[in-house]
DNA sequence: ATCAGCAAGCGATACGTATAACCATCGGCG
DNA sequence: CGCCGATGGTTATACGTATCGCTTGCTGAT
């Protein structure tokens, strides 16, 4: 091939190649690049004219480093997830989120870049090697149950705007988010149970309980407390790292006079389902002889029955963490902000009066 | 508040900031910052240690947009599709490419960004106002039915780097694509029917038929000429704009002696079910009277029937897709090139020998 | 005594953009 | 006629980093 034959890779064009070609200077081609209707250029029709001419035939494109390099915005959006997204058997989890964010950023105008790159296998990092990679983005949305606290607070501390789907708290510090409100979906669940007739219901909770846990954990309490109960009535069991209930454990609560169960769904739902393997076991009938409700949704799909449970609004939430990740964005000095959703209650088919099965 | 105090929003410490606490210049900084072992540092071993306790006092983070505005790479794909991606009609269509290209993209060590904010409505853009926008990445995989030619032969002429998923062409310049290889896959089908013992098989195309469609029916000649039919016994009806087969036509081909009808898919199978409903009006059993297979997948999951057809690897696609786009980068000077994947056969339920329904 | 050679670190500059501050031209007006 | 304000630009500079080439001080050989 010649040398400066056309197909070579060309260096992008700048502003002053801009410039050069349209006869200007390149702070006039800035200008007539950031105009907006709130603050127009002071330019001749012409000269924004043959600027744009350049434009169109160079193929320029502005150079989002070097704009964040001046601290303006790029109109990028960031989505960090702690785990992986795509593999199989996390996708239908994290989907309807995606769904949701992407939605509402095309809507106002923005595009999303997702961070993969970090830890394609193994948990992901913000940091790699010191740097905060989010910083290519305005800001950016954190989604993700395996969370890293030093992570969090080290994008506190250097005032990244960030908001996160699902309730999260760094000590010292007040975070954006945007969460399901899982204590009043707790509460209303419990309330309903208590409406049924039952009297000791038991709370099943994840072996390692991060806020979402303790946010359900005050729901059952209140639950309890306004159904007249009391909160002498709560009975907690904490899971063992396995995850898993066992036969001994159900008849054990069964004897104790246990009716309903309200339980953590672990994110394979396997409490779930060892809940509905002991039950078989011992052979006690759900919901005839035990009703038992989830908080908040399996999400796996092919799950096998059709638990009492409650939805989480997910593509919602993915919307207006992005709302008001712009928000954020556009108060510039913005104090951090919290949004609670309220969930859907599924009736589903788990929970019933109790006693049913003694009568049968 | 007294000011200086912590909460205000400080300005991250720079490496001008370092060199200053360890005394040295900003310059032997970065030297220390940049350090690897393939290129050492010519640093004493107390400057270095100088630095590095300056980094921990500081907290100092490397600014990403000052990095990479120094090299041109940004570690940025892009992924652009001429349809709105999310819209819950067309996830299921998108959804498994997404997943290919993020999977190989994180693999890969890229980030990933998606275009969304051009036409949240309407037909979606690359260009707006004359620019560009996916020049912020380092190249891009395109994806979409309804393609802007026009966009397509500009992306060629100025040189950008990217891969179409499917065959794309554009007059005059070489397109890189990874694409469903339709020819051999409805090739292989046609044998198949013809082993069973059809000989007047009908190919129904869509109205307008791009690159997929002409290789569609390439492969449905070459599958009867390889069959020993021979060309001459090709029958292809163009459907009309509404994309829909009538009874009447059905009934006219039946009576003309197909047999068998292989179909374009349409995006919203409406080819499918217009088939099905006017078998059922002419009192036609499938597969008993008419055998009906789809070239291609349905795109939506709630289909009714079991459809003999072929599965396009749509997730190979996007993975494929990713890995020649880097090859391409990393070549620099890299020719365009093509690549072909098999489909797989599904079997169904929708094709038999002919003439199954009179002997019953 | 002179100078080559090397180690250690620094100065200068480039990357592409945004913007504040400044300057030239010109019509209108007292 | 001289000054003013508006119009339509330009010049200069800053953002934070990476890197090339230069200086400086020193060791050891001639």
């Amino acid at each position: 091939m010649s040398d400066g034959a056309p197909g070579r890779r060309r260096r992008p064009p700048t502003q002053i190649d801009l410039a050069r070609r349209a006869g200007v200077s390149q702070a006039t081609v800035s200008q007539v690049i950031n105009e907006t209707p709130d603050r127009p250029a002071r330019l001749s029709p012409e000269t924004r004219a043959r600027v744009l001419d350049a434009v169109r035939e160079l193929g320029y494109r502005v150079n989002p480093a070097a704009r964040s390099l001046k601290g303006a915005r790029n109109r990028l959006l960031g989505l960090f997830t702690f785990e992986a997204v795509f593999p199989t058997d996390q996708r239908d989890f994290y989907f309807p989120f995606l769904l949701g964010v992407e939605e509402e950023v095309a809507e106002q105008g923005y595009d999303l870049v997702l961070f993969s790159s970090a830890g394609a296998s193994g948990p992901r990092r913000i940091y790699v090697d010191g740097v905060n990679r989010l910083k290519l983005t305005d800001g950016a949305v954190l989604l993700g149950r395996h969370v890293r606290r030093t992570e969090l607070s080290e994008l506190v501390k250097e005032d990244f705007p960030f908001v996160f789907i699902g309730r999260r708290e760094v000590p010292g510090a007040r975070v954006s988010y945007v969460a399901p409100d899982y204590v009043s979906a707790t509460r209303d669940l419990v309330r309903r149970l208590v409406e049924l007739g039952h009297r000791r219901i038991l709370f099943v909770k994840a072996y390692q309980g991060a806020e979402p846990t303790r946010d359900r954990e005050r729901g059952y309490r209140r639950g309890l407390k306004d159904s007249g109960l009391g909160v002498e009535a709560a009975i907690v069991h904490r899971l063992p790292s396995s995850g898993v209930v066992t036969a001994p454990d159900l008849g054990a609560w069964v004897r104790d006079g246990v009716t309903a169960i309200v339980a953590d769904p672990s994110e394979d739902d396997s409490v779930a389902a060892s809940i509905e393997a002991a039950a078989a076991e011992t052979g006690l009938s759900v919901p005839d002889d035990l009703s038992v409700a989830l908080l908040g949704d399996p999400s796996r799909t092919e799950t096998t029955r059709d638990w009492t449970r409650f939805d989480l609004p997910r593509p919602e939430l993915g919307r207006q963490a992005v709302r008001l990740l712009i928000q954020l964005l556009e108060a510039d000095e913005g104090e951090a902000r919290q949004v609670l959703l309220d969930c859907t209650q599924i009736p589903g088919g788990t929970v019933a009066e109790p006693g049913r099965g003694r009568r049968r």
